[in-house]
DNA sequence: GGAAGCTGTGAATGATGCTTCACTTCTTCC
DNA sequence: GGAAGAAGTGAAGCATCATTCACAGCTTCC
């Protein structure tokens, strides 16, 4: 019987499929999703198409994988900025900047996460997505307003709102080349940001 | 020689295209893009597959006719409303109510318009009546800055974040059922670009 | 060394759905 | 009525890709 696995060789399958991840995500972030093929995928990560199916049941579950692992950094840094020191709306601010300085860094990725046409999983998963985004502006929000930092409001529709307005507003600057105007897009961003969520202006 | 269409003739090959886009746009309403195959709209128009390409080179073609007139029309009425009487703040407000009423009110088609997943070239119409929607906004936003009504700001911007915000607050209860709440929705939304544009609180 | 079995390969397979085309049906006009 | 030609048909053609599979190459362990 030769058919156990020693950890060498489940920690080289291990590394071959993070590799596969890893520029599977690159693919995606320089053509898009509709581009990244099972074939391209595989030649970008150096194995033949066959063995994807080795490490993911279909094309389906890579893409929605390479979703998960990029938007999920995502949502943990903004996570960490929004439950992180200082007030609500100063929070608020920097989660906002933040975002965005990190999508305008990262445009291909941003932008295949945000906004680039993909197959219906990987849409389920950006809607997944867009509520945790949404639920981590909200509870902030709830936060500022029961501070009385902000005004009375529905935090659920603020919340959306700056999930929606955000992504709007970089859509267009990830799409097109780097323009140098980043800084002032941020100021006007978190500029916005505050008076949808009602903060006072500064 | 007999190949001079009489107006008769022309008359009817023109109704023929204009109901197939327009049970199209049912299709499309009803199920989404991409569910919406040749075979399909021509079902639905009660024509053959092939009879689609004498209206039209491709099946893109046909869909992006659907959208642009379907979008048009939106395009057409918030212009009505934001150019209409009254200052600046109150057209926003109306602006954006219409809007969202409207697309309540047509919830398959609004979510194909908005959200829906779709071949490049309807993406493509997407991005640019999203610009038309941001012009729109940002005319109404630069007059009340000017005016005083709001108080400064990069208008471009806040037109961009209230299409974003507007649709992605609009994209839940589209999909869902409908739930009754249409007019608090309304309400908060409405209340909710007006903060974004810095209108003071009534 | 060598049997057993897993991993890797890439061409063939299969599914989907747009588009074409040989043919039929309808309209025009003498 | 009938010739000329357009519109309409729908099944076949075709392109695109994800997925499979028979086979080759490696690794394990006695």
């Amino acid at each position: 019987m030769a058919y156990r696995k020693t950890p060498a060789e489940i920690r080289r399958l291990t590394t071959a499929k993070e590799r596969l991840v890893a520029r599977a995500t690159e693919v995606v972030a320089e053509v898009g999703w509709s581009q990244a093929s099972v074939t391209a995928v595989a030649d970008a990560a150096g194995i033949a198409a066959g063995s994807v199916y080795q490490h993911f049941p279909s094309k389906a579950a890579l893409a929605v994988e390479v979703f998960r692992r990029a938007a999920g950094r995502e949502v943990e840094v903004l996570g960490e900025v929004l439950h992180g020191p200082g007030g609500p709306v100063e929070r608020l601010s920097r989660g906002v900047e933040v975002f965005a300085r990190r999508a305008l860094e990262n445009r291909g990725l941003a932008y295949a996460l945000l906004a680039a046409p993909a197959e219906p999983a990987v849409g389920a998963e950006r809607l997944a997505f867009r509520r945790r985004y949404r639920a981590l502006f909200a509870e902030v929000v709830r936060e500022g307003v029961e501070s009385g930092a902000l005004p009375a409001q529905n935090g659920e529709i603020t919340a959306a709102a700056l999930t929606g307005a955000i992504g709007e507003v970089l859509v267009d600057p990830l799409g097109g080349p780097e323009d140098g105007a980043a800084e002032a897009l941020l100021a006007d961003l978190t500029a916005m940001a505050l008076r949808c969520a009602g903060a006072p202006t500064a």
